[in-house]
DNA sequence: ATCATATTGCAAACGAGTTGCATTTGTCAA
DNA sequence: TTGACAAATGCAACTCGTTTGCAATATGAT
């Protein structure tokens, strides 16, 4: 049960587990790959949307889902370590979007630290390239 | 004058150059590195919003400038082929950058065609990690 | 079970970007 | 050079994703 691990990071730093913290917690796990916020505000109709956004701010320092860059001003995010370390290529035209293992090298620049990266690929799937 | 090519590249598309285009062509020409419509609006403060939101389409579609990920919902650009493909790095507290190297391997993926790619790496900056 | 306080939900605001429409401006043909 | 007409501008008012202030509520330590 992969939920109770996101309880107990919430427990351990600190916060309570409240019933739309669980629920939250519940949908991330549910889900497979990247969502935004207004995805689970669709999802679970009975919480407010501030306290989603909250939340997902809340489990962004809590380090159980983090932030991926993104396309259109609105923000997505993926559970840490879902299924390996990944990226995404997404198709500009109709959105679908397809896993992509991740190549790039570790970095080192000695002024930063804590480097994560957040890449994203984008072109033509089959279908919209024909009908372009 | 990197300036007079946009212009070329405005009337090879058959859009007309007017002084606002012109006034925007030339800031962008002028800027080092990545931007936003908003740097550009507060720069050019005789010039509406709309019409710096526009022309910044305009220029997209005529690739004489491209988007860069965005980090937080705003978007940013870049001058086309401004001093080779690259990436950025970008402190997560004081949102720093500094550019980087690409070196991300070509993908192949059959099913998608003109596959572009976009990297940002986030860590924390020197200062940064002393204070925190 | 009680209580302090962390968390929620509402309303109202925010900032970035967009749309509709009347006015102005570039361009091209006379 | 001028004038006509489409294209482009600027204003106002809007959208959409996200945030803030604050009173009401729920959690968990006692």
């Amino acid at each position: 049960m992969q939920n109770k691990e996101i309880y107990h990071q919430m427990v351990n730093g600190g916060y309570k587990l409240t019933k739309p913290r669980k629920l939250i917690a519940k949908w991330i796990v549910g889900h497979k790959g990247v969502f935004s916020a207004l995805e689970i505000c669709r999802s679970l109709t009975d919480l407010d949307r501030v306290t989603i956004y909250r939340t997902i701010k809340l489990f962004c320092s809590l380090d159980i889902i983090h932030t991926v860059l993104s396309l259109n001003g609105e923000q997505y995010y993926e559970r840490h370590a879902t299924r390996g370390h990944h990226h995404h290529i997404v198709c500009t035209m109709c959105k679908k979007s397809e896993c992509v293992p991740c190549e790039v090298p570790e970095i080192e620049i000695s002024s930063f630290k804590k480097i994560h990266h957040s890449l994203v690929f984008t072109g033509l799937c089959d279908k919209c390239t024909i009908n372009s």
